[in-house]
DNA sequence: TTTGATGCAAACCATTTGCACGAGA
DNA sequence: TCTCGTGCAAATGGTTTGCATCAAA
């Protein structure tokens, strides 16, 4: 869907800034952090993006990832999927296969304490053929 | 092994504040952090604790652990595990079971950009039964 | 005595908040 | 007009760095 139209879809105004930035971010092939997006909106202050992106997030359109450098990256949120980072260059690759679902209710039956899971964060990191 | 023993088999110094600390972490039953630590192993400095935290890591002896709040935590690091977090409370469970060896393979098989997987984090996120 | 460990103060950096202004419904 | 989006400045909070001191091998 085209990024105005998608943003009246959630219900928030589809102003310029919000279109640019979430245009930058479909068009991505990786989670952007708000630094990385500011550079790519010209003239979008900081501050600007971040409360955008949380109200993104807060939509659902838009979900937040965690790798190992504590900032927070951001990508449409379409299929539930994955990634693989490169330790070495930082590369990117998206993964759609995953059945945790499987392993979830594994978990659960296993667990003690716990009644629901109802998310979980998985990342794999290792070297792309590049730096191998 | 016994706190002062293990720092000394890794090589580094034992000294009482470190001691201290890896006792804290050996005890807990759940990965801490460093703010945390600080209040249970009193009268040791933040900066410390954040450089001792630094050098256990680098031998191996404890590892960080992300959750979704940017925080990070520290553990001993035994066996391979991962975590469920309570999203109400924040109580913390260990998973041991966790044969990813098979997913990552699977994974790396889809790959065209990787060669290697090296590591993986993997955390659920759920209610405990008080919560749920 | 020489290296490494510690504390204190200050810096850092990603992110958030306050506030005033501006633009769209 | 009136809500809501935006920019600027400043605050926040976890973490790191600089530097002087202290303790241990």
């Amino acid at each position: 869907m085209e990024a105005s139209v998608l943003l009246k879809t959630v219900g928030i105004r589809a102003t310029p800034k919000r279109v640019a930035l979430l245009h930058v971010l479909g068009k991505a092939c990786e989670p952007l952090s708000a630094e990385i997006l500011r550079s790519r909106v010209r003239g979008m202050d900081l501050v600007t993006i971040y409360r955008n992106l949380q109200e993104f997030v807060k939509t659902g359109i838009v979900q937040e990832v965690r790798f190992k450098d504590g900032i927070v990256r951001y990508e449409i949120a379409h299929t539930h999927h994955h990634h693989l980072v490169c330790t070495d260059c930082g590369f990117v690759e998206e993964i759609e296969l995953c059945d945790m679902a499987l392993l979830e209710k594994r978990v659960l039956r296993h667990s003690r304490r716990f009644k629901v899971i109802s998310e979980h964060a998985l990342e794999f990191f290792g070297l792309c053929k590049k730096c191998a």
